[in-house]
DNA sequence: GATACGTGGGC
DNA sequence: TGCCCAAGTAT
């Protein structure tokens, strides 16, 4: 028979001390961040390990505290500082979120769930993260780690489904504890749950605080049976072209010209498009005499 | 809802 | 050695 699904009141005795005990100090979390920082770090954080994050970030910071800070930058900056984080389209939507913070929210970043959802790359999940980890707020925060957490000890499966489905979202709302600030604390301890213990690969059950009660263990750990997850194709696709391009102008201090952007993919037809498209997102500006540059730098 | 979107480290 | 994965968002 299936085991009982362990009870939000026997979740949170675990987890909460758990995490009291075994959280990252990451200066994200440190009491003197703000708001900007947090946002900053979720954005980044978006695909992106910790570890990568952490450089980046203290220099974001350091150049931008504040985001009128960003928002009087050109965006070409925010795209050179990112460095090689990944998505560089993320600096560039901080970027413009930074401008809305500014213009549309007197320079201060909106508590708000429903209002930190309107800013460019913010969705469901960081507009949570932002109201419950900068502002203290009750929200439902589910990220990849909350919906593996759920999956194996609540559910019994080793691993969520490709996407989030509001079954899930429903489940990790009826876990949230009462209290608004122990529903800011549980979120954050449910996501380090599965960043450092319950893991994709080789979970670490000997040292999770769920093992009595995880309905997977429970169950025998039964192995993922729904369909294979696709691996993202690199070698010889637009995405491999972008980066070289980005690259190559995140790199340089002049404008640099179109033949030489051009040098780094050898197949025309998609090297031409993956251009156009990269200008057309406003990744990349085109300057007379054929240069192009990260966009709205001084030269 | 499926797909595009970077990068590098771990097993 | 590759394959898998990392605090998602926008279209």
């Amino acid at each position: 028979m299936r085991p009982a699904r362990p009870a939000a009141g026997v979740l949170h005795d675990l987890v909460l001390p758990w995490y009291a005990a075994h959280q990252r100090d990451l200066p994200w979390r440190r009491p003197d961040r703000s708001p900007w920082g947090v946002l900053v770090s979720e954005v980044m954080l978006q695909q992106t390990p910790v570890s990568r994050v952490l450089p980046v970030w203290q220099r974001w910071m350091s150049l931008w505290p504040t985001p009128s800070a960003l928002a009087d930058a050109a965006a070409g900056e925010a795209v050179r500082e990112w460095g090689r984080l990944g998505y560089p389209r993320r600096a560039l939507r901080l970027h413009a979120a930074a401008v809305a913070v500014r213009d549309d929210h007197g320079g201060v970043v909106p508590a708000e769930e429903a209002v930190l959802r309107t800013l460019p790359g913010v969705g469901d999940y960081t507009a949570a993260a932002v109201a419950a980890f900068a502002f203290g707020r009750r929200a439902t925060v589910v990220d990849t780690n909350v919906r593996r957490v759920h999956a194996r000890a609540v559910t019994g499966t080793a691993l969520p489904a490709p996407s989030l489905s509001r079954a899930e979202v429903e489940l990790a709302t009826a876990l949230l504890p009462e209290d608004d600030a122990r529903a800011a604390v549980w979120n954050v301890a449910v996501m380090e749950l599965g960043a450092l213990v319950c893991t994709a690969r080789a979970p670490r059950c000997g040292d999770c605080p769920l093992a009595t009660v995880c309905a997977w263990r429970l169950a025998g750990s039964p192995a993922h049976d729904g369909p294979p997850r696709r691996g993202q194709a690199w070698q010889g696709t637009d995405r491999q072209c972008r980066g070289r391009m980005v690259q190559l102008l995140r790199d340089s201090t002049e404008p640099v010209p179109g033949d030489a952007l051009r040098a780094v993919w050898p197949e025309e037809a998609q090297r031409d498009r993956c251009l156009d498209a990269l200008v057309a997102e406003g990744l990349v500006e085109p300057l007379d005499g054929g240069l192009f540059r990260l966009p709205g730098l001084a030269s």
